[in-house]
RNA sequence: GGCGCCAUCGUCUAGCCUGGUUAGGACGCAGGGUUUUCAACCCUGUAACACGGGUUCGAAUCCCGUUGGCGCUACCA
């Protein structure tokens, strides 16, 4: 049989780095199984759902290349068939309308919790087999007898966790629809699993306590089990799930700091799965043909920025210059720097570089000098005058080098040798610092060759003049 | 409260299934090197088997318990 997984995301909030690396495992595994990856949208909640949410969902998984097979599934434009389901449990009596408001659940809960039992709803009108109410409930067989075999404890498995146990009982008889035109979570997704073929669901550990109930409808419609695996959640600093309140969570704005998809990829696949030897950089196509759900973790795993950052930094380090400079363009837009220009920065960038977003903080001395105290151009407290004379010194050797001829090997070849002879600090940190207004730069040499002959001439001269 | 899941360096993890490792790697951090600073790069270092029993010649590894963490407990998904 053709493995077939999906990621079935709720359009209610932007996509979330857990939605990625879920689509990213469900990927890899059908990749690797040469099944197909499908894309559906549970819009059922129309309260919450909005388009905007959507569309940056499919944005998101076409940026991280995730691409899925076939046309997008919308819950909501399956409604009938959802319907259909629902009648025919309605008439098979596996199913019935329950007359009892939130109100009064809530209370009953209240009561339950009170007496420290389940809580669960167990309907006196659940044999009536009248229209009593609007929400479909799930007649629970368990829930018949003391004595009833369904009341003992039940196990499915999971790929990654091995054997779970339940009690159906436990499950009470939970809500399967709003009404037969509002289909809630448990069912639809039991309907759409069944009638997409899905063999495979992967998805986050906050689904392992629907498994049983989603189990416990496909009996009773009498579906065959998809094969499960729970993954384990990615937890923010403080080991809870991850969400808006711990900073960027979104895949969206990961996008708009600069990272690149590679490295969000190759990042969250690390997050609670690793390959059996130490490799740890796998571009996509690695990543299918290596990965194993077996390898995959159980316990939730913390998502460590830094460890992002630098495989950010790994992958920036392989682009060349040219690429980059169209990636950092966006965040000096300010300047209007020229393609040239950009290119310079690139390359003297790209090392220290972990996001793209960084480059402005970064390279922004180039285009515009900072305005600094005079005191940072001393390297060990010399007085102005040295300072001021060393200058002059830089500046006549500068001069004489042709403008065409202006670059690192030049300046390097040019200043080197007196900067050797007075100290190399006495005579670099004011060029540094003349130069790019900072203390924490790239090289004199590498600043000159970026800024030109005329610029650095002119930052020179005015420092020079500043110490009058 | 109930139910479920989980537990190796600060973090991500290898090792666990098929007991015997100086418990390995990466990120971070610290120190050193690299034609001045920063970054990158290289080297070195730092640091972990939650606890208690049991089985065994021997336990991170198998079993039981404890503790802790997380998730779920909707007419959300």
């Amino acid at each position: 049989m053709k493995v077939r997984t999906r990621i079935a995301p709720s359009p209610t909030g932007y996509m979330h780095v857990g939605t990625a690396r879920t689509a990213l495992f469900n990927y890899l595994f059908a990749k690797q199984n040469h099944g197909e990856f499908l894309l559906r949208i549970e819009d059922t909640d129309t309260e919450r759902s909005k388009e905007e949410y959507e569309t940056d969902i499919i944005n998101g998984l076409k940026w991280l290349g995730l691409n899925w097979d076939g046309e997008i599934i919308r819950q909501s434009e399956r409604l009938g068939l959802y319907k259909k389901y629902l009648v025919q449990l309605l008439n098979e009596k596996k199913a019935y309308y329950c007359p009892h408001i939130k109100e009064y659940i809530e209370k009953e809960k209240e009561s339950q919790l009170e007496n420290k039992q389940v809580l669960f709803h167990r309907c006196t009108e659940r044999d009536s087999n009248l229209k009593v109410g609007e929400i479909i409930r799930f007649k629970n067989r368990a829930l018949n007898s003391v004595s009833n075999e369904d009341s003992l404890i039940r196990t499915f498995q999971d790929n990654i966790r091995g054997q779970i146990e339940f009690f159906p009982k436990l499950l009470g008889d939970f809500s399967l629809a709003k009404n037969l035109d509002a289909p809630l979570y448990n069912f639809a997704v039991v309907i759409d699993d069944h009638e997409t073929e899905i063999t495979h669901v992967i998805r986050g550990e906050d689904h392992l306590p629907n498994t049983p109930k989603q189990i416990l409808i496909q009996e009773a419609l009498g579906f065959e089990q998809p094969e499960y695996a729970h993954l384990p959640l990615i937890l923010a600093a403080d080991r809870s799930k991850l969400s808006k309140r711990h900073g960027a969570v979104s895949v969206n704005e990961f996008t708009k700091l600069g990272y690149l998809p590679e490295a969000m990829n190759n990042f969250l696949a690390l997050i609670g799965w690793h390959p059996k030897d130490e490799k740890e950089i796998f571009s996509l196509e690695e990543l299918a043909k290596e990965f194993q759900l077996e390898r995959v973790q159980k316990a939730g795993a913390i998502f460590n920025i830094e460890k992002l950052n630098s495989i950010n930094n790994h992958y920036i380090k392989e682009m060349v210059p040219a690429e980059i400079s169209k990636l950092i363009a966006p965040y000096l837009d300010m300047y209007n720097p020229t393609e040239a220009q950009l290119i310079k920065v690139a390359h003297l960038f790209k090392d220290r570089l972990n996001i793209f977003s960084e480059i402005k903080e970064l390279a922004g001395f180039i285009f515009a000098l900072p305005i600094y105290e005079t005191k940072l151009l001393s390297w060990k407290e010399e007085p102005k005058e040295k300072i001021k004379e060393n200058l002059q010194i830089v500046l006549s050797i500068l001069e004489n080098i042709p403008k065409n001829s202006f670059d690192i090997d030049a300046t390097t070849t040019e200043l080197m040798p007196k900067a050797n002879e007075i100290g190399r600090g006495d005579l670099l940190w004011p060029l540094r610092v003349a130069l790019s207004g900072i203390a924490k730069s790239p090289s004199p040499f590498e600043i000159l060759d970026v800024l030109g002959k005329k610029e650095s001439i002119n930052r020179i001269k005015k420092t020079i003049e500043k110490l009058k």
